[in-house]
DNA sequence: CGACGTATTGAGTTCATTCAATGAAAGTGG
DNA sequence: CCACTTTCATTGAATGAACTCAATACGTCG
């Protein structure tokens, strides 16, 4: 019920797929012919996951760590009483499960939002291959850093913004994050549900109506149902706090 | 202005200091003597910091990790306006500074909220000894993703909790790691200011002190400024949704 | 002691929520 | 393929939890 290996009869162990999210994401790493080879084989191709089905589940021994190839993830955390929070939404490139290693089980659902493709390899063929290989090493603690960022630019959103503020941040994140891809900027689809944004903002899914149609209604975005278009960049960055950007600038307070 | 160095000149280089941060953080890892002796030479000793002052600011680039060997420690993000999000408080054993690692600056203010202690390491040293030791690696790994998970959690809290689940939610919290250190659950010292609490919550100073004279008051804590005696565990587990707990049960919705 | 930052408490406001109803879209099965 | 059901999205009205503003008490430090 985890989703269907494609054509793992037909292609050979380590055979390159189009655009795997774990060949690309570890190609800048590795100059090493030989090192990608070994990583190559190590990983898993093609694991499609439909719309709404789970890649990983709270509480299941870690096994595996994915790669997005194609498609869209989210991964959330639930309470007792349904309560849920979606901590991240991941693109094709990014890495999911790493938050598995500290207690050995996935502590987060993983769920496709659209029909997607992930490739995995096996925590322990990783963890072996990245003793061998500091690049590799590094490339992995970047990652993981790099997570612990986003995971704190989320705070800061959750304990600090307007409802506007958290969706235009939100919008104007999504937009980057598809640039980067190679992807439109300006126009996209939020394939994921308005119940999705909601708990990922931390918000009801009603307030994430408002703020859309008032966002149209200002001439800031243009939205047809989940079809989203950025009419104007700088009118969400002056939602988000006329700058947006975070302050590195030192503004700390040395008493005594 | 970062803090003094003491007894650098009369302890020699890798000497253990008393209840070293690092030492104590990398003993469950190494049994090697070889290896624990190259990390403790590594380790630059008591790093002093005084109360309000920085540790490591925004914007700086990443030279060293600390762990923390006495004290207290609060890590922030900051932006322009001035809007703050404290994004976690260490206690001592635990390491600061590894959400440099992505972006090779330190994208967080780190800041004494009690006279403190660090002990830090390169983190080029750190990189090149953990290269050679996959158990230390395999620690280091774990360390940054327990960051994750204690950030999704903080996020789950923001987006989902009311005012006096947060509350409940964060003396639980503080208690269970003040007993993990051998100190008492019930009675400990919030010496963190209650402006330090709300940004960390996500709240207004004073909705905190509301919410702790109501706790007060209905004898679930005692509070006497700063300090904080739980008088029922049970009482504040109420609190956060009669259980408290995250759910690790499986919820998933599988069409289809 | 006096002064400044911190904490508490009260009164009034606001923004996001809840509740409710309708419309749109998507999946199901005859 | 169409009717049926279900889920999702939008909009409106009323509520409420946390906020802002303001005033007072407490504590800490020079």
């Amino acid at each position: 019920m985890r989703g269907i290996s494609i054509g793992s009869a037909a292609r050979p162990a380590g055979a390159i797929c189009a655009g795997c999210g774990w060949c690309d994401w570890f190609a800048p790493a590795l100059t090493d012919t030989q090192a990608t080879v070994e990583m190559q084989c190590a990983v898993e191709h093609r694991h499609a996951v439909r719309r709404g089905c789970p890649l990983l589940r709270a509480g299941e021994p870690l096994q595996m760590i994915y790669a997005l190839t194609r498609g869209l993830l989210k991964t959330s955390l639930a309470d007792l009483e349904g309560r849920v929070q979606v901590t991240g939404f991941s693109l094709p490139g990014e890495l999911v499960g790493i938050e598995a290693i500290a207690g050995g089980s996935y502590p987060c659902n993983v769920t496709a939002v659209e029909d997607s493709v992930c490739c995995g390899i096996r925590y322990a063929d990783l963890d072996r291959l990245s003793h061998g290989n500091g690049a590799l090493q590094n490339h992995l603690h970047r990652a993981m850093s790099r997570e612990i960022n986003r995971d704190h630019e989320l705070m800061f959103l959750l304990g600090n913004m307007s409802a506007d503020e958290r969706v235009a941040q939100f919008l104007l994140n999504l937009s980057a994050r598809y640039a980067a891809l190679g992807r439109s900027a300006a126009c996209f689809r939020l394939s994921m549900s308005r119940r999705e944004i909601a708990s990922y903002l931390g918000l009801k899914v009603e307030t994430i109506s408002r703020v859309m149609t008032r966002l149209n209604g200002r001439r800031i975005i243009a939205v047809r149902g989940k079809d989203i278009e950025v009419r104007s960049f700088e009118g969400l960055q002056q939602i988000v706090g006329d700058d947006g950007k975070r302050d590195v600038a030192v503004r700390a307070i040395v008493p005594h």
